[in-house]
DNA sequence: GTAACTGCAAAATATTTGCATCCTT
DNA sequence: AAGGATGCAAATATTTTGCAGTTAC
């Protein structure tokens, strides 16, 4: 793991230092998506406020993470997949957020089904984001 | 409009008041979505800054306007459809975010099409924002 | 050694809450 | 008249910025 998280680091020109490399493996290790305030708790006041603003905010720029629409207003990041170039992010999976647990998943096996537009308007992404009950809820709700 | 609009408030039972008919005419007379900063500068600080928070809560409690999820912090309202039940908002229609103009427009006509779901998800709302460039903004780029 | 990154302090912004006053019903 | 809504002040929370010290390469 610890050579995984570097590696990706380094593909991205980017310094491995420790917080870059703790962040980055909290993303690994969770199972959904992360909002700034996840990984405070995670890091236990282990490093600065701004600097996980300022860490979450290039792995955005660098396309190692990218943001998921909510409708509230918390922001949440999830890990890219492999092909995503930087700032070219091209996201076409499925995001689920579970109104039970309050967790945010993507569904990286459920394509987006096409959208017809209007005449005039192009498209350049898609983001889907479904809500409901996750399979672990459903089980124990 | 002014009957509209108060029409609307007393169907929600809430008080008819000067802001609220405002800011529900701001949203009548827009072509997009508006963010909390927007209804500011449209009233020119003619109200209070909580009242506007306020009022858009109570408004999204009331079914009478919904969030729209964006990918960046904004957080972005429309005017929902007859169909809405205070608490109970059921949204089946895209939102179009112009890269251009920035503007969010509700896509009435673009119906969402189904999902498949992985085994023991269950869905209760599906959301589609789709970014690209808007019927203006192609024409006068 | 140098450029990049972090932490601290502080500023700028955004949001929430309590309470007295005013307005709608 | 009574209950709800607004405005003001202030408390909280969130995000950004500048700069000095530290670290990766």
């Amino acid at each position: 793991m610890e050579k995984v998280v570097a590696d990706t680091l380094k593909r991205s020109q980017l310094s491995v230092t420790d917080s870059r490399k703790r962040i980055l493996e909290f993303f690994h290790h969770s199972d959904g998506a992360l909002a700034h305030g996840d990984i405070e708790k995670l890091s236990g006041d282990q490093f600065d406020r701004v600097t996980i603003y300022r860490t979450l905010q290039t792995f955005v720029e660098k396309g190692i993470i990218h943001s998921i629409p909510t409708a509230d207003n918390s922001i949440r990041y999830a890990l890219c997949q492999q092909e995503c170039e930087a700032g070219h992010h091209h996201d076409n999976h499925v995001h689920f957020v579970c109104d039970s647990c309050g967790n945010t998943f993507c569904l990286n096996h459920v394509t987006i089904p096409p959208v017809q537009l209007p005449e005039g308007f192009t498209s350049k992404q898609t983001d889907v984001v479904v809500s409901g009950i996750c399979k672990k809820c459903g089980i124990n709700p």
